[in-house]
DNA sequence: ACAATCATGTAAGGGGTTACATGATTTG
DNA sequence: CAAATCATGTAACCCCTTACATGATTGT
């Protein structure tokens, strides 16, 4: 009854619950098929998260074995309904975290000026390889509700733009490659 | 002489090095004027690292202190410059990590329809006070090394590319909201 | 029958932030 | 003389990942 505030996690289990996933494996299946590739999730996060949330009532869980297989299903309580909501209203600063190795390569890369080209091809790659895995989500996410499709459009668009500077960057550096 | 292998923050450490960064506290001061959109860095993981990498022999420190104030400077040598150029030349995996809550919210964000539009609002109001942020950095950049040119760069490219898109959507969401 | 998938969890460890503690020096 | 900046560090904590453990069920 105390913690009615959603921690990320939280944030993310009860908003996935809305989304139509009853028990934690559903939860982390789904998790890594949409929102993975800009919120990721771990199963040593997921059910003591769950647990943590059954005993703040915000969700309830039921058994609902399949034969002698253990399988609880949640729902989201009406004081999950209103914390989800809660968030979702709130204006609190938004979280934004980037950790990109490939840029710092890039940052450092006087120190190999040689290799700055190749540094770049990488990190143009790595950006292609996201791409088709995002594309391959397109057709069942067209069918769905909104939200996800805008997440999921946004992230193609985005591995898209940051191929794009790749390439004009390297054509750029192949030209002059002080530049 | 056992980790000649650089963890993340090692890396980011020497790199500072050789950017003519001497202490701790420079280095942090410089991280967060320069790498810290794509890679932070804290007190509570640069002195252990020092500390680390000066026991492993990848750098040296020595006493220079200013006046009665405690200063130690920081140099690479052989040792380091040779881990930190493997890693630049190295092919391996490029991390990338993203955590986005504004997207968590837009995906999510079937569960108030109505709420959609100040979501992308707001994820739009983020991105300008970073882009003010970055383009307040160019004109120290300008006359600075290529790397982190590019990297600068690419941040306010990304920048613009994320307001632009924040735009548009705002614009299909107000004429038809179920867009 | 075998492999893939469904399903739940924990333990250990790594990585990271925040807040605190301390004090000297420089600048206005 | 006060405030900002320089400078070094630690302790507590939170978050998160990886690897492991276990076993049932479904599909081929």
């Amino acid at each position: 009854m105390s913690d009615r505030e959603l921690s990320m996690t939280g944030r993310i289990v009860c908003g996935m619950i809305t989304c139509g996933q009853r028990t934690g494996y559903d939860i982390k299946r789904f998790v890594d098929k949409t929102t993975r590739h800009f919120m990721a999730i771990s199963y040593g996060q997921l059910y003591p998260e769950l647990k943590r949330l059954a005993e703040a009532g915000l969700v309830v869980g039921s058994a609902a074995p399949t034969g002698e297989r253990a399988r609880t299903e949640y729902a989201l309580t009406e004081a999950g309904r209103e914390a989800l909501e809660a968030w979702l209203r709130s204006d609190a600063e938004l979280l934004y975290e980037l950790r990109d190795e490939a840029m710092l390569k890039l940052f450092f890369s006087d120190s190999a000026p040689d290799r700055r080209i190749e540094i770049v091809r990488a990190m143009r790659a790595r950006n292609e390889r996201k791409l088709a895995e995002l594309r391959a989500l397109e057709p069942h996410a067209a069918l769905g509700p909104v939200g996800p499709r805008l997440t999921l459009e946004l992230g193609i668009g985005m591995s898209q733009w940051l191929i794009e500077w790749c390439e004009a960057a390297e054509r750029r550096l192949a030209s002059e490659p002080e530049g």
